[in-house]
DNA sequence: TATGAATGAGAATTCATTCAT
DNA sequence: CATGAATGAATTCTCATTCAT
């Protein structure tokens, strides 16, 4: 088999092989995974057909690196809050930061996320990747929460619970889809809930 | 536009058009739509190739006519609870029910909702359809509420987000994927966590 | 898997996939497997590219039934030979009768036959094939002349040199390459031998 | 025409330069000709896809110099049995000779001939070469034969058909594909074929 | 209405060859 | 001379849609 994948060493090529990463992203978000074909990917990336399979096996690779690129995106910035955490626990103000935080990540990278999450029936490694983001979040946040003395009940439940209600509000609350629902509003809600959650 | 999509009358088209539906539905549940092909469709709905244009204007049209199914079935056995509900309300009661039959749904459709729901972001018309479901559970479940006195701020808001919390659990409950996750326990925290948002 | 290979009933389908082999043996004969693609079997074919997929999985399909139409025609000739045999064998009209034969089965085929012959090392099924049909030849004509009373030492090895014999002497008869030859004094020279060959 | 084919002249030149032809020589064996690709045979030379063209034309060129270093393989066993030979000739000896060192020459080279040799009927140089060495052969033991006193009728004729004749033997003796044959009998077989073509 | 063969545009992928460094 | 990244035309194969029967 002659399939030589490059793995670039050199500047320019770690930008190019970022520039086509790049492109699949962005069209991926704006356009959905099967509505994308690697020409266009190509082109947006300014490169030729070919040379994209000089960086990636094949369509789906792409996919795959954007989605690790995606997965580092997500993860960081909440998992961030719990690095310069103050005992004892302030449970609104910590809720209330990991909320901001997923706003802000899905401001800016919802569309992928619905792009990649889409695939997650049908593609086994991306079902996989999105579950063990899950998972690794759940887990990091179970560990930081009894390091600062919190310990209750069906800890993990309530963890991931949490996180999925974080989750579901974030993208509501970007997309800003439905003219009835007041955002700020339903925040308080969500707060109260989770405050409520873990108050026991 | 001399393209004519026929309206069956008679029995038997009624049935083809239904069949090629409900094979619509159980191919683009299992592959996805953009795995499934118009032949598998037909084949699967035991009739020809040709004759699923005569009864759509594309393989669109298909998907469109799916979702209305879906619609159907997610809205109507979540709606019914409201239909024979006892003053005063008995919060706790109300919420495991919806709970309860929300999860029923999902068993049944979790993999078709999947597949609709991935292509909200690229097709319009197919997001909208997810929105107005939405906004019109939504819109009924407040006005049950009000109808049986329950009055309280933010009502939209707190319905929309249990909703939608329901709906996380729903799916994480039907797919079992995290080892490390009670998902009884988890139902009780889902419980309490909309208690306290409506007792408010 | 929605692949599905026609197995065409219908008579203006069997001649449809009848062109298409017809078209595969043409331009494989005159340009050879690798030289040949399959736009240009089918354009030769008269059809789309897209039917091409609708009769065979695939460009070596098309490779497999060319080959087999060919193993025919290769080996009918020959073997018709010795439906009429007469007792006792006159060895010298026999072998002249196969020479002419198979001279006649090159004069008509024997660009496929080297085109074919030529992917033996490098596809697997293909040498099985010939194989197959060197073996065939070989067992049936024994069993011949066996049946007709000739029963010498290393049948099975005077028979099949015999065969490889003539099958060099048809393709350089037919190729007519050296002008220093004169393929009817080699003719000549080929039936000595091969005289001798039984004469033991 | 200002391109630029560099004939090596520094040892380290020619040294890459073969290396080239060897690598071509051993992947055309292996996998034929159209299933090698240019960056195979220059990561199989150890050296950069680009100089690949600093010493050849093209991928043709490299096959063009394998045919050339195989043409002289098969030419110079055979025809250094010619240098030393007795007078007066005895022809069993010689015919064994000859069928020994063709097939071991075969055993060294079958693949590569079976390479090169396939595109006989697509590449009209290649097809020449094998002419050519076909003819040179020929030509040289006529002349060599008639050195020794050896002058009979169809002597061109004989001695071509003599060569296919062991040609296929080699062939078939170093694949060794039929079992129902059994080779060191069919050598005996074409051995006395020989003589009696010979003997005449 | 119904069939399923046929179409052909479009997608993924390969690879001989070139070129910037 | 040497490198190996880059090019882009060519190839295989798919599939939504049409059409002859």
């Amino acid at each position: 088999m002659g399939e030589i994948i490059r793995t670039p060493q050199q500047k320019r090529s770690i930008d190019k092989k970022n520039r086509i990463i790049e492109a699949g992203y962005e069209l991926f978000a704006r356009d959905g995974y099967f509505n994308t074909n690697t020409a266009q990917i190509a082109k947006h990336a300014g490169v030729s057909t070919g040379i994209v399979y000089g960086y990636f096996r094949d369509k789906r690779d792409i996919l795959l690196e954007v989605l690790s690129i995606y997965v580092d995106k997500a993860f960081t910035p909440v998992m961030d809050i719990f690095d310069s955490l103050d005992s004892p626990l302030n449970f609104e103000t910590l809720i209330a930061n990991i909320i901001d935080a997923t706003v802000e990540v899905h401001k800016n990278n919802a569309a992928i996320h619905e792009a990649l999450h889409s695939l997650t029936s049908t593609d086994e490694a991306v079902g996989n990747k999105f579950l063990e983001l899950e998972k690794d979040m759940t887990v990091n946040i179970v560990e930081a929460l009894t390091q600062h003395g919190y310990n209750r009940d069906s800890l993990y439940e309530k963890v991931h619970l949490a996180m999925e209600t974080i989750q579901s509000y974030a993208h509501e609350c970007v997309y800003d889809l439905h003219d009835y629902i007041d955002y700020d509003k339903m925040r308080i809600g969500v707060i109260r809930m989770l405050l409520s959650l873990f108050d026991n």
